[in-house]
DNA sequence: CCGCATCCCCAAAGATACTG
DNA sequence: CAGTATCTTTGGGGATGCGG
């Protein structure tokens, strides 16, 4: 009776690490959370995964409930994979991981960071302010990547990848996501960033100052 | 340039992932959580982990900075592992793997479920009272184990193991620790248990009676 | 081109035994 | 008690192939 492969407890806990425990499986989850995305874009997104492990999370991870595999409607028929109801309510588990990442004493420097995980970052650093809550939406241009972002009494409501051209209150325009990197840290300010041209705002420059400021990403902790 | 075994991101989840990601390392931690442990102890937690592979994560976290190892100080001279206050703040993410995983469509049926993990359960599920907040000191036994509990203005402040024979105002006694479970996910009441004589209530009953109603463990999602 | 399946190789995981 | 040493097994990483 060799391992059996999982960790045989009925803690709640372990049974989580049973399902999205294996490596690469919360990264697969990662890239669900902005919308669906097919194969060869979760390729795209983790190259460093091959196609074989791709194709093994992503059936590990339906056979669980966390995502569906689902044909889109002709004439668009490709196929899509996207998070589950159960599956997005991981959402608390990804802002504590990211919280406690963040604080790391030894910070990882120099590598890969997608314009994806800078946009995670805003929902996963957006603080509900106490007082003067607003209302805006906003589009977000990091290079090629659009964003669409919603705020609604000062709640985080919407974050996802966008084709729309519907008009935005405010516009921010990076050509270099690094920049939007930078911003959320509170490394560089808004005013900074415009000044040496890494970004353009268009529309309500308050709203997005406003958004910005809900975004606090903390430092790592001293050793 | 052979894999670096890093996921090589500068996201946050990505570099969490590469600390605390590998197996058997988040459930290293979860056996720290409750207070220091010796290499012993921890072995006869997680006896499906080898003795090479405990050793070899115990360093691993060291190096991270998620866990210190320590030797009392003489007489007893033992060597034990403890969280760093860095690795204490891991708690949002086990509160939020737990929750998450107890709403499994698919729940472990009939495995393991060691008291530590049911004591656990008890700070995982805790709900501040809006209203009515008491205080209260609780000892908990569940078979062989002891555990302290303090609730101080319906806040959760203490859950350890103890030794202790300070007098608690409420002293709760399950001969089987799965009793206590049942209890916390609400399939039985405080009075059943007490009936069937799988609880012995000593000391202040409605302050147990308090701590108990605070706990909501939630049940799997319907699929 | 998209969505995998297959194959090979090596590094972790797992089991067992043993030592300071 | 607190690990290390050794050996076997398994799963991950990387390349390639192949059907739809």
């Amino acid at each position: 009776m060799p391992t059996t492969r999982t960790y045989g407890e009925a803690c709640p806990i372990a049974h989580s690490l049973d399902m999205i425990g294996d490596r690469w499986a919360m990264l697969v989850v990662r890239e669900l959370r902005l919308g669906p995305r097919r194969f060869s874009d979760l390729q795209a997104s983790l190259p460093a995964a091959g196609p074989n492990m791709l194709a093994q999370r992503l059936r590990d991870l339906e056979r669980f409930g966390v995502l569906t595999r689902r044909t889109l409607p002709p004439p668009a028929a490709a196929k899509i994979y996207e998070l589950t109801e159960w599956g997005s309510e991981l959402e608390p588990v990804f802002r504590a991981l990211a919280r406690w990442g963040a604080r790391a004493p030894a910070p990882p420097a120099g590598q890969r960071l997608s314009p994806d995980s800078v946009m995670l970052g805003l929902r996963t650093f957006f603080v509900v302010p106490t007082e003067a809550p607003w209302s805006a939406t906003y589009d977000v241009h990091l290079g090629d990547e659009r964003y669409r972002v919603r705020v609604v009494d000062g709640q985080l409501t919407e974050l996802t990848r966008t084709a729309t051209d519907d008009p935005a209150d405010a516009t921010l325009v990076f050509d270099d996501h690094m920049a939007m990197d930078a911003l959320t840290a509170g490394l560089e300010t808004l005013s900074e960033l415009i000044e040496r041209g890494a970004l353009r705002l268009i529309g309500d420059a308050d709203a997005a100052r406003r958004l910005i400021d809900a975004v606090h990403k903390p430092q790592p902790t001293a050793t």
